[in-house]
RNA sequence: UGGCCCAUGGUGUAACUGGCAACACGUCUGGUUUUGGUCCAGAAGAGUCUAGGUUCGAGCCCUAGUGGGCCAACCA
């Protein structure tokens, strides 16, 4: 029911469109068709988001079909982290599809093209059918094998399939127009010749088909309605619709659907970069310990930080889809876990820079088992009990000597209460040589309905278990690394994006697996990494808690969000007034308002915009209305009144009648 | 010396056949709270790139301009 409710992208306009024209909606079908190169990113979940979520709004299938016409970039290993991936993601793929299960049907087309005259073979170098081509501006020149006959174009083809020739010599290509304006169109290669080890096919092809030629024709073998993809294709559309156009049997009903391929803006997440090439850079460098290195935007690196399958989704949803281009804030992927991870991390209790507290007045060697809530968003989740002892840690910033009023942690001679347990006090501090406080002496007092402005975590030091945390900062400190055409990307790398800490865990961690979630309260959402061994414990920090009150100290200025002055919107009543005057306008009787068009018409026609200005101010020019003058006119010739009055009055008036005035106005015309 | 696409608060996306620009993140108040979290209540912030045109009325339509993006791989 809300999904009904809520607006449609462009896409969603456009398929509804096409049901509404008589495409039965069983006909609705999406694929998403990555090439096997390499890892996916938060930049392709946008694209399966889009597929897919279309996928399960009308009920349709999708696809997943890999693209592999280029086995020379290509591998085993790729498909499967894609399809983990995805999988993961929470999404269902209709069929599991490969470019290259149409490899003999592209074949046989092509084939059946050149017998038309449509394709022919050339066998000039690259470099000379680059020259040929042209540029943008500049039209392109025939091959000098463009008229080779059909039967020779036949024999050359059949004999490029069966590896007579070495890469490089042959190419199959389009008979289109090299002269059109659309570069893709000037007589495109389809197929190339290389001795190259399939992943799928292995050694039954040496010629592979380009993705113009393969692309299309899979969406329409697969009866795809819909090939989504990104904004940089657009222009591939012409080609994609020529080459389906060649192919599409208009008598026959195997293929009934012709696809149409529509594009997105891509996504692009500010403080990071998203181009295959440049990540796989980083991993190669060792700037990041791999493609899943927490850091890493791809999904991998996503899940081993903590982000959930949940929270990417929902943040697809949020992006939205359009087709600008775009950089959205990291903080909204940050918002998207947390709000996820909120509802579901049980809280417990670490300290990552711990400090020294001594609770004088408790007994020597006495522990109690304190009763703690797991989590307070969820009623379900029970409790634990958390050991506390007369030695304890905080952390560090927790505590300052003295601080002003807005510290509401400890101080000396201050209060604060220990989150599960007891409300202490801080009487004095023991320091080392070098004035470094190193241990805090506090009583405590069991009265926890006391009153106290703060509330801080700790662990028992006796029970506390040791573990490392990994705190993760930007990879970049730019926020678009990549678009600066002066500056190469790595120039932007953060040298401290990753912080590596020895921290203290409540104990009840100690049987925490792999991939569990938490949140260490007051700090942030943790993870158990996967480095983690059955001795140490390893947490990824996924991201912090929202934090206002490290943002509170830095800055002071509260010069911002002026309210603007009143005189603007006074005038954006009075344009808000003649517009609404305007409208009813139009609910006058039909003799009447034609009448009165006519007349106001006239009465304006002598009337500029510079005359208005004196009069109106901005308001009128921006409004711009010939009705407006006129009414403006004539309240300022009926009393005789000097501009603001004139603006008031009739704000005035027209606020507390207009329908009145309007017909005063209409009737006087 | 060309073709195509795009332009709405700080960011992203809305606005059904033209009718007082909405939602989310972010920001700022205030309240609740054994997390300076969550939650609740509220606020500020754009008049829709510019100039014309059509219209009673334009963010939506038309024209021109400006700015940005994409297109010259035997990559996808």
């Amino acid at each position: 029911m809300s999904e009904e409710t809520k607006s449609l992208n462009f896409i969603e306009h456009i398929i509804e469109e096409d049901l509404k024209n008589g495409m039965p909606k069983e006909n609705l079908r999406f694929r998403f068709p990555p090439e096997p190169n390499g890892y996916l990113h938060i930049g392709h979940t946008k694209a399966i988001g889009i597929s897919f979520g279309l996928g399960e709004k009308y009920n349709a299938p999708v696809n997943l079909r890999f693209d592999d016409t280029n086995p020379s970039k290509e591998e085993q290993e790729y498909v499967d982290a894609i399809k983990r991936d995805i999988a993961w993601l929470g999404y269902q793929w209709e069929n599991e599809l490969y470019s290259s299960d149409y490899f003999q049907q592209l074949y046989d087309w092509a084939v059946q093209m050149i017998k038309e005259g449509k394709a022919y073979v050339d066998s000039q170098s690259s470099e000379a059918m680059a020259e040929q081509k042209g540029t943008p501006t500049q039209v392109g020149t025939n091959s000098p094998y463009r008229n080779r006959s059909v039967e020779e174009n036949l024999e050359l083809f059949a004999r490029m399939k069966n590896g007579e020739f070495p890469a490089g010599t042959h190419v199959l290509r389009a008979k289109i127009d090299m002269k059109d304006p659309n570069m893709l169109m000037r007589d495109p290669i389809m197929y190339r010749i290389m001795h190259v080890h399939h992943h799928r096919t292995g050694n039954d092809w040496c010629i592979y088909p380009m993705y113009d030629w393969t692309h299309g024709e899979s969406d329409y073998i697969e009866q795809v309605s819909h090939s989504l993809c990104s904004l940089e294709f657009k222009p591939h559309r012409k080609l994609y619709d020529w080459f389906k156009e060649q192919v599409h049997d208009y008598s026959g009903d195997k293929y009934p659907l012709i696809p149409k391929q529509r594009e997105f803006a891509r996504l692009n997440l500010s403080y990071t970069i998203m181009s295959k090439r440049k990540l796989l850079k980083l991993v190669e460098e060792g700037i990041v310990s791999g493609w899943d290195d927490p850091r890493m935007p791809t999904i991998s690196g996503l899940r081993r930080r903590g982000y959930t399958p949940n929270s990417i989704r929902h943040f697809i949803e949020r992006v939205g889809v359009a087709k600008r281009d775009n950089v959205i804030d990291v903080s909204l992927l940050e918002f998207c876990v947390r709000e996820d991870l909120n509802k579901t991390a049980p809280r417990v209790m670490a300290v990552l820079d711990p400090i020294k507290v001594v609770i004088t007045n408790y007994p020597e060697g006495k522990e109690e088992w304190l009763e703690a809530e797991n989590n307070p968003e969820d009623e379900n989740a029970g409790s634990r009990k958390v050991p506390f002892s007369r030695e304890i840690y905080i952390e560090k910033d927790d505590f300052k000597e003295n601080a002003g009023g807005k510290f509401f942690r400890l101080t000396l001679g201050g209060e604060v209460r220990l989150k599960n347990a007891y409300i202490i006090k801080a009487e004095n501090v023991v320091k080392d040589a070098n004035g470094n406080i190193v241990e805090i002496h506090c009583t405590y007092s069991e009265d926890t309905s006391k009153k106290v402005k703060g509330t801080l975590h700790w662990v028992s030091i006796k029970h506390a278990i040791k573990a490392e945390v990994r705190e993760y900062d930007r990879l970049f400190m730019d926020e678009a690394p990549d678009s600066h055409p002066d500056k190469d990307f790595m120039e932007f790398i953060n040298p401290n994006s990753l912080k590596i800490v020895n921290a203290f865990v409540e104990p009840s961690l100690a049987n925490a697996k792999v991939g569990d979630q938490f949140q260490f309260q007051r700090l942030g959402y943790f993870n158990v990494d996967n480095d983690s061994t059955s001795d140490k414990l390893v947490f990824n920090k996924t991201v912090g808690l929202r934090d206002s009150w490290a943002k509170q100290k830095p800055k002071e200025d509260k010069s911002k969000n002026q309210p603007k002055p009143q005189q603007q919107s006074q005038q954006r009543k009075a344009i808000n007034v003649i517009q609404q005057l305007g409208k009813k306008y139009t609910n006058l009787p039909e003799d009447k308002q034609q009448k009165a068009k006519a007349e106001i018409q006239e009465l304006a026609k002598d009337v500029t915009y510079d005359e208005l200005e004196p009069l109106f101010g901005t308001a009128a020019k921006k409004t711009g209305t010939r009705i407006a003058t006129m009414i403006a006119l004539k309240v300022l010739l009926v009393n005789g009144l000097k501009r603001n009055d004139a603006i008031n009055e009739f704000v005035e008036k027209a606020l507390e009648d207009s329908n009145n005035l309007l017909v005063a106005e209409a009737k006087t015309i």
